[in-house]
DNA sequence: AATGAATGAGACTTCATTCAT
DNA sequence: CATGAATGAAGTCTCATTCAT
């Protein structure tokens, strides 16, 4: 849907509440009253976008890793690389999930469903973690939230050109699995 | 600045663009208008905001490195330990730096005073990473972008009671270096 | 249109500074905000209103000339008179050009357009004065700016009541013509 | 004063309503709570510069009539001259006189005050213009409108470089005493 | 004389939203 | 499905003015 598109797209470059309903109407060819047709409100459209990003980011990471086979750091590996692909190269409804934060919706109840939304995204990640064979000393909720954010930072500093979204994935799993040290 | 601390404080936790003029005023004790005796615009209120945050930072990151000896790894941990007790915990100015993107102030010329600041913040640790010894595998600029982005990241997951920033920043150091392998 | 109607007569009577969208939008029975679906600025808006001006007092002068026939001092009286009979009696918008200065619109490329629009009206005038016979003595240029100059004061001093316009534009152009003397 | 001559000049330059206390206070090399020591409102001070312009000119027309012998037509063209020079070259004060209209005060008694000023200074042409020997088809009160309104329209189009001020009032009272027709 | 800080009203403008057509 | 027109609240910012110091 076009206007849903173009939504994505501009709460992904610009945050969400930088971006108004003009904007979104006019990126998808209509005038700011007719974006009322389709969706109640603008958190309302937030939400479906948000929906959606989550929803095709699960899908492809559930794939690569059912891809992946039965090691599990290559499975890890593997949903990394899915994550970062979809969110840098991919999907602008995958940006929005990482670039909006579920506290912009200035609705508490979107917030939350926002918030659950995302949830239920990362507890794939917990899974994967927990398959792990970890060192006594390694705490799996820190390596989660670590690796997780190392993924979700890279929005504010990847540029197309260089290293490619799967590389720097899995760059960074290696790196958290062997250590950096020599 | 009773007006700084108030915007600081507001932008940390709403974002830049949700935030109101009135909501600065209201929260410093005055009325909007008033705000413009001491800033031009709201831009450059975010931009005093957002420099004292980074200025703040570097002194505390500076100092505790100063502190830690010369051993490069012990170097890179009181770094990481200081740039999140300051950001989780201390710092509404430096809050911003990490919430507010550069490219939310409206103003061009601002979005790249922004990022340039941050920049030279950020080249402590370059310089950081530079003096480590790593594997052959390592890349030093991932390295730091990973680092980083697990630090700055911890925003929107910590909440106060669990583990303390120093603890995460270290655990986070620790892992990098040794890999969680067994 | 009811807007610029109303902003025709408010730019006339109070000048274009001391008018404000408030009391456009009053006269024309909407909101201030409601301007805005009509025209993207105040400024637009006067550019409109002058244009406007402009345009009907052009039509008028023109075709008060094409009926004055073809001796050259009776076809500068007919456009005179057309003048001023437009901008005391007639068109509030043909008034506006009168009174605002094309400086007093806050934007150069607007003050711009506003100027050549009233330069572009003017220059029938040229034409006129140039189809006239006049002694060695006389100026052409400073006989135009006078007689326009004489014409667009009027709009200072002119009440209700007293001679008519056309018959205060006769006299100021037999006055020139023939000169006061006995 | 630096505040009356910064005030006589931003009103001559850019009309009453667009000049603020701020640019008065700041063009004078002091703050804007200050000018308030020396006029209680920014009304005050217009009708003050207003006067100064006034009487300045007053002045200087006065005595260039008085040097210009009992010649009525001369005595006139002494009159124009004076008044032109000094609006056009020599008093941003007496610019102020022709560029802001009595009802640009907001307060209505201050308008009457500068209206009664110009009437009182115009009254002089009245006097001069009652002393000439008319042809029976002139009317005097139309012929000092005529008059006056090339004179101080010349504010609207006079650049410096051409023609200067005295000789274009010449011409304006030569024009009008013997005609321009051959 | 002048400043520094603030006020309160009001400036232009933008926003999400509504609704008859 | 969508538009055209408007609303009402709120946005940033400016203004003349005040007043303690």
């Amino acid at each position: 849907m076009a206007l849903m598109d173009a939504a994505a797209r501009l709460f992904a470059d610009q945050g969400y509440s930088a971006t108004t309903i003009r904007d979104i109407a006019g990126a998808a060819g209509m005038l700011p009253g007719s974006v009322y047709y389709h969706f109640p409100s603008k958190t309302a459209l937030l939400l479906e976008v948000y929906r959606e990003g989550v929803a095709g980011l699960a899908r492809r990471v559930d794939s690569a890793v059912a891809a992946a086979g039965g090691e599990p750091w290559a499975r890890l590996e593997a949903a990394a690389a899915a994550h970062l692909e979809t969110v840098l190269d991919q999907s602008a409804y995958a940006k929005v999930m990482i670039r909006v934060l579920p506290d912009d919706a200035d609705d508490g109840a979107v917030a939350k469903e926002l918030a659950a939304a995302r949830d239920e995204y990362e507890s794939r990640f917990r899974t994967l973690i927990g398959a792990l064979a970890l060192a006594d000393r390694a705490d799996a909720r820190l390596l989660r939230l670590m690796l997780l954010g190392a993924l979700n930072w890279t929005q504010t500093w990847y540029r197309a050109g260089g290293a490619s979204p799967a590389a720097i994935a899995r760059d960074f799993v290696k790196s958290v699995k062997q250590g950096v040290s020599p």
